[in-house]
DNA sequence: GTATGTTCTAAATGATTGTTTGAAATTTAA
DNA sequence: TTAAATTTCAAACAATCATTTAGAACATAC
């Protein structure tokens, strides 16, 4: 057995128990056991608790945000004129997607660490998240305000957040809102049926009137 | 000082700080000596933590279903046709305002509370809200499901939860949203601004076309 | 093969958790 | 006022938590 297997072992074991229970409610000896390492493993290859959660965050959004860089600095290069709200949408969730592939990771489980993150707004973890990829969220918030120049900024600062919840929120719970859907209407969707309908959605969502 | 003093005390200091904090990240000595009463009065009064988080999720979803239901019988005995999608969607909300300002609260309290609810999958809360206002949630369903009578129902639900995405997580983070707005625009927006963008947002994101 | 550095392991540490206890204080009722 | 019931209180309880420790096991390099 080698060093990185116990680190990948425990960083796949703690990645589902977190996503699935949180953080708090997730002991490190729950984590050890469920990746079949002695509980010390945790404190001599990352330190603390605290940095191991760090630590499963990056792994997820370090890669996406490579992927989303890349694809802006792709279509920029590309095409020289103006990107449309819908592309931009588009390019956001295939830079996740591929990203997730890349780490073999699941989108559920991401979206649910996303949504972790945020419900504790004390957290330590929101300080790390913007360190960490404040700059990738910047470029990309520029490039979309840039494609809706007659709303007021303010406005779409509320509308982006609007988007955020939309999609973490339903993305981390797609298990269990599937499990309702199979139950009340007997067919549920796959994960990009989902986003399918999502991207539509988040686009009137931006555009926000009533009709 | 009466009994009642202290279920109000602790339940006053629990809803501010399972807010902040989350539940298993505050322990009953926190909220206890917030609420400056002895450390044994909860399970005194409520039995067990569990039972206070119960009872305090109650204290917000109950009247909120009240609200609602007593609103949905008052528009529909009413007028006779149907109502509009932007009409219920006005209904939700002013039922969610009008049920806080009875019990005197606070909608950031209620948002970060619902969230917290949904963030663990897990847990036991899901299960309580669902027995809850499981019957008014339905009710109010039925009823905007017939305002999109075009509309798939699979698809119909996913934007349901994209809505409720969207409400929850932008007004539980709108203290700390409003934060950045006021260092980056040096103006911030008030709860009821926020809602007014919000409605028809959603509206656009129930009909999800792109343009 | 020996030496050196790394990784693993079982055990213990000290702090914190929710909960219980039994007596004191207080309120209620007669 | 007296008796009963309710509520408060300080203290202790057992369980669990993250973290530390020191020696065993292992790998690597000379």
């Amino acid at each position: 057995m080698k060093q990185s297997d116990t680190i990948e072992k425990i960083l796949n074991a703690a990645s589902e128990l977190f996503a699935e229970r949180g953080y708090s409610e997730t002991s490190l000896r729950t984590i050890t056991s469920a990746a079949d390492v002695n509980l010390a493993a945790v404190n001599y290859h990352f330190g603390s608790k605290r940095a191991l959660i760090k630590a499963v965050f990056s792994r997820y959004i370090g890669p996406f945000c490579v992927c989303l860089n890349d694809s802006l600095d792709a279509h920029q290069s590309k095409s020289g004129d103006e990107l449309s709200v819908d592309s931009l949408i588009n390019i956001l969730f295939s830079s996740l997607f591929e990203s997730l592939k890349i780490s073999n990771a699941n989108p559920e489980q991401f979206m649910r660490l996303l949504g972790l993150a945020y419900a504790q707004s004390q957290g330590f973890l929101r300080h790390s998240m913007i360190e960490e990829y404040g700059a990738t969220y910047s470029r990309y918030m520029v490039l979309l305000k840039e494609t809706m120049p007659n709303v007021d900024p303010v406005d779409f600062y509320w509308r982006l957040f609007f988007m955020m919840g939309a999609t973490i929120f339903s993305l981390s719970s797609y298990e269990s809102i599937n499990g309702i859907l199979k139950a009340d209407f007997g067919r549920d969707s796959s994960m990009s049926e989902v986003v399918d309908l999502l991207i539509p959605s988040i686009s009137g969502l931006l555009h926000g009137t009533s009709r």
